[in-house]
DNA sequence: ACCTGAACACCGTTCAAGT
DNA sequence: ACCTGAACACCGTTCAAGT
């Protein structure tokens, strides 16, 4: 943890310790930094601003989802990504305009569609992602709020009763 | 604006004019607070926490949908609500665990499909609210991303052109 | 090239004290 | 009942200066 030598990937890789530890609210350029034994102003040497680094955070997490064959495959996948970090589906929905990971994610199930055969694997993969993205999300929201006590239920169970709901979104967006 | 008699209804009101005005990340209490013509501390005593205040907003902002028959129109009608403001996905997404909003929002999806006579009026309206919610925030932010200047579109151009995406989601996801 | 130190302009929230 | 004043513990970001 000493301040030499840091560079994007070592920072986004501590931001994301932080991201699994603390959660995004609590995730600051200040906390990072003194995570990093560094002061807050040497993040700025390396990173434009914290979007953009939570642009390149939101594209690691992405990057991260298994490989997969199959438009519902590639859907699973990219959720349980998702579903794999702390707020991840936030993280990737809040920089969507700026970082490539929404894009990412979009252009994987996308290239699923084509693999299958799709009339229109454009707007397929843009309406998918738009509902792996706000049901991982909302999944996700719940999970943090069962873990804080405010909902009355195990975070673990509330992901596994969701995956029905998302087995039958994939079910309606996936066969014409 | 002066600092008497104020209520919860009248800091939403507030709260609802500088979003659209200046948009979420620059809704703080203490702006609002001025805007009230108030102390920021004042606002608590009407007002928990900014968490719960928001919360109050996305309610607002989903009961502001049309009223709507079948489940399309239903669907419509809270895209077209969250559009009309602001931020207004984000906010409603946000804050979807505390608040009503995002359950007002999928009831008002349920009954829509309970009246056309669904088998699982419950797990139709789950998915469907993911998906207005996760397309709405994405078009949101593309059309905030087009008025900075980052994305080379008019954001009107972005709402319209997003609207069949929107019409091919709900056509996927009404029709078994 | 990479980092420190110090500052600027902000936050949300609490709480005694006022009226 | 409703608000002020003042404080606490934070933010993101900039920029001269150090090495």
């Amino acid at each position: 943890m000493r301040g030499t030598g840091h560079d994007l990937e070592g920072i986004v890789d501590a931001a994301l310790e932080l991201l699994d530890a603390f959660g995004l609210p609590d995730l600051s350029m200040r906390r990072l930094a003194t995570h990093l034994g560094v002061q807050p102003s040497a993040l700025y040497w390396h990173v434009e601003n914290k979007q953009s680094l939570l642009a390149a955070v939101a594209d690691r997490i992405v990057s991260e989802a298994a490989p997969a064959t199959g438009v519902r495959e590639t859907a699973r996948a990219l959720r349980d990504a998702l579903l794999n970090r702390r707020d991840g589906a936030e993280v990737v929905v809040s920089t969507a305009a700026l970082s490539l990971g929404s894009d990412a994610l979009e252009a994987r199930i996308r290239s699923a569609y084509e693999a299958a055969g799709s009339a229109d694997p454009a707007r397929d993969a843009t309406v998918l992602a738009q509902f792996v993205l706000g049901h991982t999300y909302l999944v996700q929201q719940r999970m943090q709020a069962a873990a804080i006590g405010a909902y009355d239920a195990d975070p673990a169970d509330v992901a596994a009763a969701t995956r029905a709901d998302f087995e039958a979104g994939i079910d309606r967006l996936t066969t014409p």
